[in-house]
DNA sequence: GTAGCACCTAAACCTGACTTCAGGTCAAGA
DNA sequence: TCTTGACCTGAAGTCAGGTTTAGGTGCTAC
């Protein structure tokens, strides 16, 4: 059992953000000893995936809902599948895209380095879009792809 | 030379957000005609940098900055070049981060699976951490570690 | 016995990124 | 002529996700 001190700290959080996780409802079966709250290896792992959940792109409200299949029971097994089913396919398109934006920058970084070779950007603008090296090439490509 | 309209319909963006952002100070050298914006070339390129730069993590302000390091001409190539470094290794970052993310969530779906399959979740409780399916057990751990 | 620390609450406040609103210009078509 | 559509403005409103404030409890060390 856990302080709420001692799980800002594990999870590098501050503690007025977990205060708030549970007044949006976001550990619902956590104890508390007179006021004081316990978290317990059932709310260590909620946090997990809290967290998951966030970076997956779903909000607070939607985390909620899903806490609360969790204390409805197995009846509820289905729901939560799915919900897990269509956070990773959302997240699997994100990283698709994510993977794009960095083929932009990389691509950004290697026209900037080019251009302060260079003293301006004149030799460079002119290679584009058919006259850069190999992997920029594919880097631009890619990132202007779509 | 595109209206506001023909770029909103181009990127998917409302024109209200097109707007707000010229506010900002994102299209600095943007056009106007009897006070009609016309977006050139140029803005369309910045508007793929800035939702890059968007999506790599800055803000607007600091995405201001850059285009006035831009209209402030060679000087500030190295400013320039820094900035696309360091976002580059932020999102190399998150994406390793993501892919945790993408685990756990894969690891949520084997799971809730299981339960379905079981009706229950005891068995495949008791499987954690040492005894899950070799591919589960990988997830699992990038998801768990660190 | 009082100072300091970790905890508690409700309620107000903040921030970033937009969005909506109320009102106005201008050109083209019916 | 008139009305429709695409554009314009400044200012106010919205929303999520926290953070801060003001005031309070209860234990432990000095």
């Amino acid at each position: 059992m856990y302080s709420i001190g001692q799980v800002a700290e594990m999870f590098g959080l501050p503690i007025s953000t977990l205060r708030y996780y549970d007044k949006q409802g976001l550990f619902p079966k956590m104890e508390r000893v007179s006021g004081i709250r316990k978290f317990s290896e059932t709310e260590i792992e909620a946090l997990r995936v809290i967290e998951c959940l966030k970076k997956s792109g779903l909000e607070i409200k939607d985390i909620k809902q899903f806490m609360d299949w969790c204390v409805e029971g197995a009846s509820t097994y289905p729901q939560r599948k799915a919900l897990f089913e269509k956070q990773r396919e959302r997240l699997e398109e994100e990283l698709i895209h994510m993977n794009k934006v960095l083929d932009m920058l990389k691509f950004k970084c290697w026209y900037y380095e080019q251009a302060m070779r260079d003293g301006c950007e004149d030799q460079v603008q002119s290679m584009i879009p058919d006259g850069l090296p190999g992997d920029v090439q594919r880097a631009y490509e890619n990132a202007h792809h779509d």
